[in-house]
DNA sequence: TGAATTGTGTACCGAGCGGTACTGATCCGA
DNA sequence: TCGGATCAGTACCGCTCGGTACACAATTCA
């Protein structure tokens, strides 16, 4: 299909790339349309030709952050043991709420997790995003029992419940300010626990980890 | 010293526990005047006079948040031992962010991870008060090491940035409807993989906890 | 070249924001 | 009973919010 009428003057993927940082840094509701028109370099009129709203945008930084910033997950997903999956998940976490060129923590936090009512769709369209999440760590470790990984009597949902409350957890840190090495330190802990607790073996030829307690 | 002038018409009181929880279900910034007046039975001028500004509001019920839905924090860290401490610190915890008659969640989390700039002094304050708390939770453990409670080779800090890393993914999880026996299961398993990293031993004679896993 | 189409920029909309001036009402002590 | 002091309620302040109307610029197709 060519196009037909004035081409737009911006690149619409870049612009969402700074509403991302800014919806990140400040929450839903305290990005106002001037921080992002400002930062997206764009003009209101513009925006909401763009992306529809103030919310669509949202959903749509929404979604684009999970498709780069949480490539992580996926990667730690497809490890073959339920130790390495955990393992590479809290590691990659930790990189990824203190990433230099970033803002700290992680957007499905920041973004807010309590809104005013008419804003509540919001917060409730973050929390159903972040159990999605769980529900699927819970699914791999329920792949991992069947495979003999993890013990018969391991249960994968409290087990990826305890795993993502440590990540959450870690992100707040993060935006709180605490460092990449400290937060480091508690995904050993977290890593250690994990596997004292449901039974998953560190892989035989792999350094099990710098010294933590 | 004797009243003068025409008396309050209302329990300064009573309405700060009324704003208090505004502000845990709508964080700071989703808490309109309108919100707060509405709940708490006053017209602003008498807001203002009693509380000063939204900003003083909301640090006077932060405040009175510490001390009366965190009392179990100060409950928890007088256990004499740091298997105890911890023990009580989780659970406790999710009894406090899954009460019926409470917001879910945690104030000192829902009041606003993330703000707009100008009202970025709120976010940091809740972060440093959070910090402050693990602080005093490493305080503790380093007493525990000190009294042969924990091995001396074990690291404080880093433990109790472990455990408040748990449980602020907690209360992110009730904010977000978890049922409070799933996070029980979840503290369960963090106190389990806790004692097994950092050589904390749980009283003998008492039942060591339901089976989880 | 001109009509149709689409994006840009300005200027504006009603609504709600946090905060306050001011008028009365209600208490105390004298 | 009256003066000083404090609180309650209305009505308003300037400002910013999210969102849009409209004129104009830039492009494609006929």
């Amino acid at each position: 299909m060519p196009q037909r009428g004035r081409p737009r003057g911006f690149d619409a993927d870049e612009a969402l790339e700074r509403a991302l940082e800014v919806f990140w840094r400040q929450g839903y509701e305290g990005a106002s349309m001037s921080d992002l028109t400002a930062a997206m370099g764009i003009n209101k009129p513009s925006l909401y030709a763009a992306f529809g709203s103030k919310e669509e945008l949202f959903r749509k930084a929404v979604t684009r952050y999970a498709e780069q910033d949480m490539e992580y997950a996926r990667h730690a997903f497809a490890q073959p043991t339920a130790y390495e999956v955990v393992a590479t998940l809290l590691r990659e976490n930790v990189l990824a709420v203190t990433r230099p060129d970033r803002p700290a923590g992680c957007l499905s936090i920041q973004g807010g997790t309590a809104c005013s009512s008419e804003n509540a769709a919001v917060a409730g369209f973050l929390a159903s995003s972040r159990l999605a999440g769980e529900l699927a760590l819970a699914d791999r470790f329920t792949r991992a029992v069947a495979e003999g990984d993890l013990p018969a009597d391991a249960d994968p949902a409290a087990l990826a419940r305890f795993v993502m409350s440590v990540t959450e957890g870690q992100a707040i840190h993060a935006a709180a300010g605490v460092a990449r090495e400290d937060l480091r330190q508690t995904a050993e802990i977290a890593l250690a626990g994990f596997a004292a607790v449901s039974g998953a073996r560190p892989p035989a030829h792999v350094d099990p980890g710098q010294g933590v307690s």
